[in-house]
DNA sequence: CAGCTATATCGATGAATGTCAATCTACGTG
DNA sequence: CACGTAGATTGACATTCATCGATATAGCTG
């Protein structure tokens, strides 16, 4: 698969606009595409759900097994949604036997807090 | 306009599904489409983008006029993203003479933060 | 009132996305 | 090794979405 955490450092592109007073330069367009991919793995009311489903589990951790009912979704569905968590950095996949276990990414979360707090 | 901020109250929906110890009962497939619908509207880099312009003014708003260029898109592209903004509870409109100025809502990109520390 | 300007809305179009059925891979078990 | 099962991948399809050009609305100005 291809990566997508590539961090792009780059000038936040000085602009000498007309009359607006800013004070910062606001986000580049590459940081913009970059933050953006992470709410795009929220914006689907069901990985909100799968997000809480294996938040709220006591072990910490949820097989697909697991999260195909509750959700009423076929198991591709599900594999792709959990893929997409995985992908935005949300979610932790491990594989034990046949069974694969997902679990949320400590801080994850917090981080995406603060990426909000930090626009 | 049409509301858009229903906040339905519903029962959490018990299942007794095999083997997860879920605690708590997890998001609703309804409360989970409600609040989907802020990170859509936080899952478009030029949104990510008017929202961190719109902040960084020092004034705390900014007309249409000076959104279109930074961002270089047309006008009526940005019109649509900032009604998709202010729909999602995140920006305030306020027309004055000919000109419309958008401004954060106070307390709201904490309120998502608080949505995510929920889940 | 006629014209100009800022913004919103409409219609169309191409791209991205969510979902499923079918298939493939990998692991465990008889 | 053959079979069954958990999960991932693929391909297809329908829906949604971002964008633009054209047009409409509203306010200012001569």
């Amino acid at each position: 698969m291809g990566d997508m955490n590539s961090l792009h450092t780059l000038e936040p592109e000085v602009d000498a606009s007309c009359c607006v007073p800013s004070g910062k330069p606001a986000l580049s367009a590459e940081e913009a595409q970059q933050k953006a991919l992470v709410f795009k793995a929220l914006a689907d009311p069901n990985r909100l759900r799968l997000l809480s489903i294996v938040k709220a589990g006591e072990s910490g951790e949820s097989c697909v097994c697991d999260l195909t009912e509750p959700l009423g979704l076929g198991q591709p569905t599900v594999s792709h949604h959990l893929k997409i968590l995985v992908e935005a950095g949300l979610l932790h996949r491990e594989k034990r036997g046949t069974w694969a276990y997902y679990s949320l990414i400590p801080g994850a979360l917090d981080d995406v807090a603060g990426i909000l707090a930090a626009l």
